[in-house]
RNA sequence: GGCCCGUUCGUCUAGUGGUUAGGACGCCAGGUUCUCAUCCUGGUAACAGGAGUUCGAUUCUCCUACGGGCUACCA
């Protein structure tokens, strides 16, 4: 099955784009089928420099590679595929000439109105509390009086002819049946009088000259599918099966919307979310596999998604449920791969991690613990720094770590580590050399340990002592042990 | 105002006439552990309301309420 994602090039990629991209890649791809890529630039006030490459970055990163129209080619915006072009700023003839097949056949005309009438009519039929159409005067001009007009020059745009008396029903893939009255709908605008074709009518023409078969959108177009499943018959084509997703909201329910959320998936790229975590997540809002599995690589979600499993009402956008995504994906991430992702932001702060040979087996103690890649410097501050401890750290309560006792633990973990054979300062080494001192002297193991661990890392929480402690190596473990025992 | 869509724990959701209404996140408690995190166990918590159909409605129908989307020469 072909399907597409159709973006206008106004700034970022919103993460609700990205679901609707998602859905449409995975219809594409189960079927084994072609996902299209096409730039719905009609609007040259809102067309923004740069966007394009901004969205397909953002698709890339996601995994969501199109198999064809507009595609990031070694990083440059190219075109791909035998139904171009994909950008419909470059498709404008094709849409003069629909445009005027429909003017032909009768189905659309051309409308004078300059914009301050269509506004006070709207004024006025609100203050009557009518629904604001379009009320038809152009189609009451005389073939001469258009004519003319138009020999002129006058400017004007040219109207769908809605058929009023027509009920319009259509089965919508998650919807299912639905149904509008003709005399409902807008005389929509199909051309514009800047010569760019709206939304309607470019998009009714490109999906059927690039043969899509499903068009998956927002729910916020439902309203004018009847405009366009109208246009599809005057015409004369079939028009393709559509799947209309709910909206992501913002905790009061409304629409998603930038005052009240992250809405730009950039954002959560550069906070260090993972793709398999993010679209996870957009995958699950809105859409479940009917059994419990939670987990979802962008392969397993091609075999296991489907339409009719798709919720019909909205979905907050609640980030706790990805955080908890982002650190399982974390988790089962390869170590070496973990360790490649952090070491950037690590090196940045502590340069002298470029030279260390056991970064991974240091990362590998911190995976299994952190959600956020940022965090990652800190977690490992104690490694290429000196840490700074102090007396209150190393006493600690609950681990009845008493200030009377500090001065003795602590001389007892110097003499006793100083003792251990460097083939011995392993985990298992250490554990046992520790284990036997705290019962010989009758401490309890968080007596020792805790001290142990605090001067070494001079956090209050931290991997274990023993990881630590093998990860620093000996000579740094007892330089750090005597500078704190001055504490004592 | 009009048209269209929707409504199960705080959140994401399972459920299609008979269930102790299930799972996940969050939260709370306990356990593991030298700390934190992880991990494990348990707990908290929902069918918007009203009629109708039916022996029986979360499930079917209607109404109400509430929420949302659209209502541009924007998409």
């Amino acid at each position: 099955m072909r399907t597409r994602f159709a973006p206008s090039p106004t700034g970022f990629l919103h993460v609700g784009g990205l679901r609707t991209a998602l859905y449409a890649y995975l219809m594409a791809k189960q079927s084994k089928g072609e996902f299209i890529l096409r730039i719905e630039d009609t609007d040259q006030e809102r067309s923004v420099e740069g966007a394009t490459e901004n969205i397909l970055e953002v698709l890339q990163w996601a995994g969501i590679d199109p198999d064809e129209g507009v595609v990031l080619d070694q990083g440059t915006v190219s075109e791909k595929g035998e139904r171009g072009p994909y950008i419909q700023s470059q498709r404008l003839e094709i849409y003069k000439k629909y445009a005027n097949e429909l003017l032909e056949n009768g189905h659309a005309y051309p409308c004078f109105c300059s914009s301050e009438r269509l506004d006070q009519m709207r004024k006025d039929q609100q203050a009557h509390k009518q629904a604001p159409m379009y009320d038809r005067m152009c189609l009451s001009l005389s073939e001469e009086e258009v004519k003319k007009k138009l020999d002129a020059g006058e400017p004007h745009v040219l109207r769908l002819k809605i058929p009023q008396s027509e009920k319009i029903t259509f089965t919508d893939d998650i919807r299912g049946l639905l149904t509008f009255q003709g005399h409902t709908v807008d005389d929509q605008v199909l051309m514009k009088s800047d010569g760019f074709p709206t939304y309607h009518l470019a998009h009714v023409v490109d999906d059927h000259l690039m043969d899509i078969e499903l068009v998956v959108r927002g729910e916020e177009w439902l309203s004018s599918l009847p405009k366009h499943l109208l246009l599809f018959q005057c015409l004369g084509w079939k028009p393709p099966r559509y799947a209309h997703v709910p909206l992501l909201l913002n905790k009061d329910k409304s629409k998603l919307s930038k005052r009240q959320n992250s809405v730009a998936t950039r954002e959560y790229i550069d906070k260090g979310y993972l793709p398999e975590a993010l679209i996870n997540f957009l995958a699950l809002l809105g859409w479940n596999p009917g059994n419990t599995q939670e987990l979802f690589s962008l392969k397993e979600l091609i075999d296991a998604f489907s339409l009719d499993r798709i919720q019909k009402a909205g979905a907050i956008f609640d980030t706790d449920k990805l955080d908890w995504l982002q650190g399982q994906w974390i988790r089962k991430m390869p170590v070496d791969e973990f360790a490649q992702r952090i070491r950037p932001t690590v090196e940045e702060k502590y340069p002298a991690a470029k030279d260390d040979n056991d970064f991974e087996q240091k990362a590998a103690l911190i995976q299994e613990r952190m959600t956020f890649f940022p965090e990652a410097a800190e977690m490992l501050s104690y490694y290429y720094e000196k840490p700074t401890v102090t007396k209150d750290l190393l006493v600690n309560a609950k681990q009845k770590v008493a200030d009377e006792i500090l001065p003795k633990v602590m001389e007892l973990l110097i003499t006793t580590l100083e003792g251990v054979a460097e083939d011995q300062w392993t985990e298992e080494g250490l554990k046992e050399v520790l284990f036997a001192l705290a019962e010989e002297k009758d401490y309890k193991k968080g007596q020792i340990l805790w001290p142990l661990r605090a001067a070494l890392t001079g956090l209050p929480y931290s991997p274990g002592a023993f990881e630590v402690a093998v990860a620093l190596g000996k000579a740094k473990t007892m330089e750090r042990l005597s500078s704190a025992s001055a504490f004592t």
